[in-house]
DNA sequence: TAGATTGTTAATCGATTAACAATC
DNA sequence: TAGATTGTTAATCGATTAACAATC
């Protein structure tokens, strides 16, 4: 694949709404479901739907709609949740211990070795059964562990410093909740949940909701 | 306003980055910016970056640029931080916890009151000078209190019961947390939080790396 | 004045929706 | 077979980029 036929990022970010809701469907006992009915949960028109799912293969069946179980599967697979990631956390403030207790990430393959933190009071304690250690021994525990993901909950002026340690270590994805941009190559990927710009944006709307209601 | 004249979503999820870049312009004292340079901070066109702010006003100069304190003013404005929003967090886990501790929430201009839960040994506690109260309290509370924004940090199991609370109580927008979406009425603003969809997308891009790189 | 840079229109590009033949 | 629903092409819509006259 090259990237003429590469999907577009904003197909991609629909896909785990589809994995969630198929997710849902598979607990409840459901065969089949249309691109209709998806379309009322998720909200998507039907149309969009099968055009997203087709980017990857043809799902479906015409006349039934598809197997909730291989369509699961099938997503699960595209978004790569058939691994399993070895991830660390740099910062373990309440932000880093809420991600390390979060159980739906250990649940979808995204293993947390360690929390790493500069905090002499920190360092030494456990969450969960995972050890806080000092930030000075990340680098080579990242090396010698072969992590994947390097995870941000630090303040935002420690955020470059940590990617760049995460980076020389060797880390090949970077998760990062610091509302800063990160400076890295191109070939690091980076996820960046901005709740600033997150709650920035909801105070617009709340301020201009005669326009957008009822859509 | 109306829905003819209103500004895409699209665009409004921009302006918080630009408030931010912004903000960091005026505490290092640069007085003028140009569209050029905007662009090679925040990654978007500079082209793009003028018809943006031109939905809300011609806020710059020909030949000069934009005045760096008055465009960080016009956008707070804007986003609506030029208000004080009430808030209360239901949820007092970690993640409750961490956004209660965020100080930069509150120097927005978004003050959290009180955290609400079940858990009897949270229920009395403290957070900074925040009290953990009974979930029980909430909905009275918020009344009492004229709270606008309703903050979701609990299981998705107990997310839209809480959102019910919020929406009886009176509060006109829910920060959503849990990995849910919740049934509002159409003048309710919900702004979710998904992380789960966060880290499944940047799980896609590790393992589509290739295809993504050097954008 | 000359140079720089906006505001804005027009052109392009990409994403969404509509439509329907294929087929289970 | 008849009905349902996909996969896919074509039409529409909206967002981004390019271009440049206006003007500071």
């Amino acid at each position: 694949m090259n990237r003429e036929n590469r999907v577009s990022v904003t197909v991609i970010r629909r896909l785990p709404k589809y994995y969630r809701y198929l997710g849902e469907l598979l607990k409840k006992g459901t065969n089949r479901i249309s691109s209709q009915e998806l379309s009322k949960m998720t909200g998507f028109t039907a149309s969009q739907i099968r055009q997203d799912l087709n980017n990857f293969g043809g799902f479906g069946q015409q006349g039934y709609g598809y197997n909730v179980e291989e369509l699961h599967a099938q997503l699960g697979k595209i978004l790569g949740l058939n691994k399993v990631y070895k991830t660390v956390i740099a910062g373990a403030g309440n932000l880093g211990q809420a991600i390390a207790n979060y159980k739906g990430f250990q649940d979808a393959g995204f293993k947390i070795l360690a929390l790493f933190d500069k905090n002499p009071k920190l360092i030494g304690l456990r969450i969960r059964d995972l050890p806080i250690m000092d930030v000075d021994e990340m680098e080579e525990f990242i090396k010698e562990n072969e992590v994947d993901i390097g995870i941000i909950t630090t303040p935002k002026e420690n955020a470059q410093d940590i990617a760049d340690i995460y980076i020389r270590a060797g880390v090949k994805g970077i998760w990062n909740f610091a509302p800063a941009d990160l400076r890295v190559d191109d070939d690091i990927i980076v996820e960046n949940v901005h709740l600033n710009e997150s709650l920035f944006t909801l105070s617009y709307f709340l301020n201009n909701r005669q326009e957008y209601v009822r859509d």
